[in-house]
DNA sequence: ATAGGGTTAG
């Protein structure tokens, strides 16, 4: 009974006869279809196409177990659309025919398919089995459907469906995907056969709400450990942000002779960028081409992104060259294909790669190429590319993304709408970030934090208050993070008493543990408001005084307010503890020159150099049309160079003439006052601001970047300026925005 | 047939 149906294979090499084969069809002496085995690797539709319309044609597909064949053979090529279409010509079907439809659709992620698949199968009367229900609770997971999945769990437990450890890990993983976790573990507990899977389900629940001591606790019970164990703990400690800990278990991993899977790879990789272990990848890079792996969409992409962050963009842009865009195409977007997906990426690596190594241009014309080209750009792409332009904050980037996001009628969401209102305010336009948070209303708490951080950076103390409050009358349960926004909002303008207050509320009401981020905040409202002594108890009281964050926030605080004795009885402490942090040795010197005291300003350099620490160079940018324009202290590769400096040289005369003048103390270098002045004039953000005057019409607003924290001398130079030229000169530093207009402030000089 | 690979705020 059935058909052996032989097929020559030579057609599948030669071009030629690839549209002109033979099907012959012979009685069965073996397996019904044990060929097809061989066909599949050759992509489904000629070979299953043929033998299909031939089984139609001859009314095969009465026979059950030659079309559930077929249909499996379309489902695990991925065909979904011939397998529905298959599906519904096989006249009489049964429970695996149901099942294999089932199972190919949830595979596919395509859960609505397979409820309606499903509720069709129960009104037919056909009666799902283990393999059917554990496909059925994965889209309830996938779906976050607790009711559902709970309905078809009572109906399980009615009709006593026989399960094994399969299906029960598919309910268990239900019940955690949807966080009723009382009701998984005491589920857990009582499963009579636990298998790997079983343990791995559990591990990665735990780590997914960033609960490491269960996760761990769990780990460490297991019988014994697979490569998924491995991964699942490595991916989970890095999401959890605990990534030395996640390389950690990776040696352990490697130590316990675990071999690695294409996923361990692909972690493994995203491990060391996020740790910047270029070495580490490099050799990551070395045992992926050995194993062959390179083929690896996941692992191409998670490449691409560890060479771009770690700045090797013509590496990164090697491997994306096998990746062609028009691969990428909607079309390619089958169902259960997750190539195209891992190419694209890749693609957006490459962008978010360029955008994080300055080069703008570049970002944008290969993000220019996937929009003409590819067609699907998702909302993860979209939130990667934006998040990477607002650490850039380059605005007019970002604003393109946006548009783009509106014309393809992208739904605005918290995740798109954070990372929006994130872009707008560090690109100095808050108005615009306003008008997202507007727009949605979701009680989100990624979003509100978002905007408090943004109307932090602009010094807006008064509305981060307010919104929080707002965020706390809506109901929304402030986190960590919301905190440390509200934080560092009334730190910027001095609101001492509110800042304790949400301090106490975070501990007491909120339960949150403050972490070294809250501890900074604090004792930066205290020390900039030039309440040192106060900075200091609260430093002991709390016992963080083995925090260099804290030290170094005090210690800049001591500079502002000139209260040198402090200044230096703490920096001893900040260089011992942290011998290796430039800003320690800068600050000290600093502040010693500023009260004239060059030698103990020499010795600090002294030190500096002969432990070899390195001052990070100020690099400020500016961006003009479509290109960034970036300036170091003294540069002279910029094309304009000439013209920038003789204008510089006479803006700075012209300001002198109406009171400003050259603050020259705060050089490092030891050399004599003239050449001091040199220097200081021609600070990075000094020739972005000329070069941004010389381009741009009158009264055009002038939009800097920096790397560092703005010096004393440039913002009053940039306040002089903003008077005599009469226009909006907007600065970002590391900490906060500067908007200067008529020769004042937004920061009140109080930063 | 069940678990694992990229997404927002400091």
């Amino acid at each position: 009974m059935g058909y052996h149906i032989v097929v020559s294979c030579s057609r599948f090499t030669n071009p030629v006869l690839r549209n002109n084969f033979h099907i012959v069809t012979t009685p069965l002496p073996r397996h019904p279809c044990s060929f097809l085995y061989s066909t599949i690797s050759f992509g489904s539709p000629p070979p299953l196409g043929a033998y299909h319309s031939h089984l139609l044609k001859n009314g095969s597909l009465q026979n059950l177990n030659l079309a559930n064949y077929l249909l499996s053979l379309y489902v695990k090529s991925s065909n979904m659309n011939h397998a529905h279409k298959l599906f519904y010509e096989i006249p009489h079907k049964n429970t695996q025919t149901w099942t294999i439809l089932i199972s190919g659709f949830a595979r596919a992620g395509s859960s609505e398919m397979v409820f309606n698949l499903f509720r069709e199968m129960q009104a037919k009367g056909a009666l799902p089995n283990q393999y059917t229900l554990s496909s059925v609770f994965k889209c309830c997971s996938a779906e976050n459907n607790l009711q559902m999945g709970k309905g078809i769990h009572a109906w399980v437990l009615r009709n006593g469906v026989d399960g094994d450890v399969v299906l029960e890990n598919s309910i268990l993983d239900l019940y955690l995907k949807c966080k009723a976790f009382e009701y998984a573990e005491s589920f857990f507990e009582l499963m009579i056969e636990k298998d790997i899977v079983s343990w791995n389900i559990m591990t990665g629940s735990y780590l997914r709400v960033g609960d490491v001591e269960k996760s761990l606790d769990m780990f460490r019970k297991f019988p014994y450990k697979d490569v998924v164990s491995w991964n699942t703990i490595i991916d989970g400690f890095m999401q959890c942000g605990y990534e030395r800990l996640a390389l950690e278990q990776l040696y352990r991993m490697v130590e316990y002779g675990t071999e690695f899977s294409a996923i361990t790879f692909s972690i493994a990789l995203i491990l060391a960028s996020s740790l910047s272990l270029v070495e580490v990848g490099r050799q990551l890079h070395g045992r992926v081409l050995k194993f062959g792996l390179n083929s690896d969409g996941f692992i191409r992409s998670s490449l691409v992104e560890m060479y771009g962050k770690c700045g090797r963009m013509d590496k990164a842009s090697t491997i994306l060259k096998d990746v062609p865009l028009n691969f990428l195409r909607k079309e390619n977007f089958g169902v259960t294909c997750k190539e195209p997906k891992a190419g694209m990426v890749s693609w957006s690596s490459m962008v978010s790669g360029y955008v994080w190594n300055g080069k703008y241009e570049d970002g944008m014309k290969i993000f220019r190429s996937m929009v003409r080209e590819l067609v699907v750009v998702d909302i993860r792409t979209v939130v990667t590319i934006i998040s990477a332009c607002a650490n850039a904050g380059i605005l007019e980037f970002g604003k393109q993304i946006h548009a783009y996001i509106q014309k393809i009628g992208l739904r605005i969401d918290a995740y798109v709408g954070s990372s929006l209102i994130d872009m707008y305010s560090k690109s100095g336009s808050l108005d615009d970030a306003w008008m997202i948070f507007r727009r949605i209303n979701e009680p989100n708490v990624v979003l509100w934090t978002s905007m408090i951080s943004g109307c932090a950076l602009h010094g807006q103390g008064r509305n981060a208050i307010s919104l929080f409050e707002g965020m706390l009358h809506q109901g929304i349960i402030p986190n960590e993070v919301s905190f440390v926004a509200v934080l560092n909002a009334c730190s910027h303008v001095g609101l001492i008493e509110e800042g304790c207050r949400y301090f106490k509320m975070m501990k007491d009401i909120y339960h949150i543990n403050p972490e070294v981020e809250h501890y900074t905040s604090m004792v930066n409202l205290y020390g900039r408001s030039g309440h040192l002594f106060e900075a200091k108890n609260f430093i002991f009281e709390n016992g963080i005084s083995h925090l260099t964050p804290v030290w170094r926030s005090f210690l800049s605080s001591c500079r502002l307010h000139k209260n040198i004795e402090m200044g230096k009885s703490v920096s001893e402490m900040l260089l011992q503890s942290a011998p290796s942090d430039p800003d320690a040795y800068i600050l000290l010197s600093n502040m010693c020159s500023s009260n004239h005291r060059w030698d103990e300003a020499a010795k600090v350099r002294g030190l500096m150099h002969q432990r070899g620490v390195k001052k990070q160079p100020g690099q400020s940018w500016i961006q003009l049309k479509d290109q960034i324009h970036t300036f170091i202290v003294g540069d002279r590769s910029h094309p304009q160079d000439k013209e920038i400096y003789s204008h510089l040289d006479s803006l700075i005369g012209r300001l002198k003439e109406i009171g400003y003048s050259l603050d020259v103390k705060l050089v490092m270098q030891d050399v004599e006052e003239e050449q001091r002045e040199v220097l200081i004039s021609h600070h990075s953000e000094k020739l972005a601001l000329v070069f941004g005057i010389i381009n741009t019409s009158q009264r055009t607003p002038i939009r800097i970047m920096k790397n560092l924290r703005i010096c004393t001398d440039c913002h009053n130079f940039i306040k002089y300026a903003s008077q005599l030229l009469e226009r909006d000169i907007i600065v970002r530093d590391t900490h906060r925005f500067h908007h200067f207009k008529q020769g004042n402030c937004s920061c009140g000089d109080y930063w």
